[in-house]
Parts: structure tokens; sequence; C-alpha cells
DNA sequence: CAAAATACATGACCGTCATCATGAATAAAC
DNA sequence: GTTTATTCATGATGACGGTCATGTATTTTG
């Protein structure tokens, strides 16, 4: 049963959402391609319609998380709740894809495939020219340097409170280097 | 064919060490018990003898390595080789193993078992309080909150570093972060 | 030294999952 | 309107991996 060309479209645009969502939640290997599918109202052998196969998948959510990050320029504000809010470390779906994904593909990165590490490390970059541009009153050479600085405290914050299991602790870790953050980035 | 009791308790630590190394390596799931055992030097039959499962394996390699974190009380100066250095990004067998093996878990924390998820923030306790041990020229109450600042640094910084394709970049962030802690620390 | 206990090797079982082959049904092309 | 192209559903396949049953050899015990 053919479909129109909007429909798969459509059709394609969900597998995507769908899958970027579950991934960040469960990791890639804790998703099941036919989960995906079903989460988009297919079934699961349309998937290899739309993909060579699930690293393909993979390496395209990342490219695809990579250009909808270029879209935005946040504030140092927006980045601090994005990434140190106790929502964000609750619930899996929310927040950045880097410090949800990276990690999932982290450790045994190489058997990844390069396009997926490419569009990975190229996410990276482009934070850091973000978060750069969130320190206007600093010189362009600090300004990289403050965001390194900074993104390295908000990721690690970020993961050390996920991994927590008693969320006193999480919220003290995400509080604690929020006020750092601030406090440093001000004085 | 059975062992002496002797040989059954080297047997049981090498079984211990390989998987603690190849875990860290491949994370959970990038390891099978065939391989751990393997490694070992024994066939996969004789790992139920050992242990109840692989979720008990992860378990117990969680809190064997929070136990041997007890045990040594180390510098600034070796805490930040021991995150910072290009060699911990490079070969994923070194390094500290809360970085290395949270995010394996981490996303889908959840399907693992309570022990695990336990030992591991244990883990996060000792480490915040053997890194505030590292700060004595602060207050008690700074001591925690400046291991919490530092460490969350070191561990972002050492996940973004590893994720990047590039070595350049993977530098720049580690030493970036380093200067950063260092001048913090002694301003 | 004999008897019992047991640690390991071998092999099999069963479920899961990525991938692919086929067919049906409908949109697109002319 | 007819033909063609193609999207999806269904089902199968093959590999992989955690788990367990059985047998064997050796240690331990008395």
């Amino acid at each position: 049963m053919k479909v129109s060309r909007a429909q798969m479209a459509e059709n394609r645009s969900r597998i995507l959402e769908a899958a970027c969502r579950m991934f960040q939640q469960k990791g890639f290997d804790g998703v099941t391609l036919a989960e995906v599918m079903k989460a988009a109202g297919l079934t699961h052998g349309a998937f290899y319609g739309h993909f060579r196969s699930k690293e393909d998948l993979i390496a395209q959510i990342l490219q695809h998380r990579c250009e909808k990050m270029r879209e935005s320029r946040p504030s140092l504000e927006s980045f601090l709740d994005s990434y140190l809010s106790p929502g964000v470390c609750t619930d899996p779906t929310r927040g950045c894809h880097i410090p949800a994904l990276a990690p999932a593909l982290g450790p045994d990165m190489v058997h990844h495939s390069p396009e997926a590490r490419a569009a990975l490390t190229e996410s990276i970059r482009v934070q850091i020219d973000r978060l750069g541009a969130a320190f206007p009153e600093s010189a362009p050479g600090e300004q990289r340097r403050a965001a390194i600085r900074t993104w390295a405290a908000m990721v690690g914050a970020l993961l050390l409170a996920k991994a927590s299991d008693d969320p006193d602790l999480a919220t003290e870790i995400l509080s604690e280097v929020r006020v750092g953050i601030v406090s440093g980035s001000t004085a």
C-alpha cells in the first residue's frame, strides 16, 4: 500500500522524531527498530524504505540534531536551564543531545560509523561556538575558553546528577555547579 | 574438572578484572559473557559458578570499584592527571570508572539492578569526599562545594574529549579545563 | 585410599533483534 | 483510465547472546 509523497515525508520525520526521543531515553542498544517503528505508527518492515540500517539512522539523527542546534543562539540563562534544571535530569527525553547521546556511543565509539562520530564532534564544535557567543562581555579568545570551561562543568554536573540514585545529591550537584558558573561568569 | 580453592579464587578475580577492563572499554552491552570468560582464561559455562547473572556481575564490579576507591586519598594533582591527561582520554581502560561506566548505564539506568545504581551513587559520594580532602586550604563547607564544581568540570571535560573525533579538539578541552581548575583553585 | 563434593568444559536452548523477501495496495505518470 | 512505480505489511531468516543441563576430572574430606 503506497502512500502519498507528503505522507511518506511525514512518516520519515516521525521515525526520526521517535528514534531521537527513544535513543535519548534508553540508549542506542536499548531500543529496537521495531519499537521505533511502532512508536512512529508503522511496522518494522517499513524501516528499510527510509534508512539503510540502524547505524544509518543513528548517524542521520546525530546530523539532524547538529543542524537543528545551529538554528538558535540561546542565552547563558537558557543554557543553564537546559542543563542544570532538575527536570532535565529527571526526564531523559529532555535536554541537550550531546551529554545524552555521547555516552551511549562513547565507550565503544569505534564500532560506530565514522559519520556518527563526525556528526557528534561537529555538534561539540557548534555548541562551543554557541556558548561562547553567550559571553559577550569577554574578548573573543576568552569567549571560547570560558565556553569550554563552563560547558564542561555543565555536562559533568548533568552526567553525575543523572547517575545519582539520590535526588538530594543530584540536586546538590546541579545547584552547586550552577552557582559556580553564575558567580564565576559575573566575576 | 574441579580446581583448588586458591585457583578458584584467582579465577574469580580474573573474571572481575577482565570484566572491569572490558566493560570500561566497550560498555556493558558491548561485551558478552563469553568474551569476558575467554579473557579470563575460562569458558563461558563456568561463569554461573561465580555469579548469578550478568546483572549480578555488573553490580559486584561497581561495588568492587567503590571499595577500592576508598583506599586512597590522592592529591589534586593526581586527580587532574587521572581525568585530564590525553592518555586517559585515548585509552578507554584507564581512568576513573565513574565517568567511564556511569554513561554506560546512565540513559536506561532503570532497567539495571538497584544494587548497581546504589553502588554507583556511593562511588559518587566517596569521590566528592576524596576530592574535597584535596582542598585543605578551604573551610569544610567550601571544600565540598569546590570538590563538586571541580569534579563536574573534570567529568564533563573527559566525556567531551572522549566523544570528540578530533584529537586537537579533545586536547584543547582537556587542557582548557585543567588550567581553569588550577587557576581557580589557587585564586 | 575411598567417597563425596564441586569447578569447569561442552553443548544446547530459547528469546531477541537486525535484516531481507514477498505481496498487496495505492499514488504517480502518461 | 491504464500502467508503472513504490510504500508499507507480513512473515521468514540467521546470527547473537544469556542461561542452563550434563558430564568429567580433580580436589577435598574422613
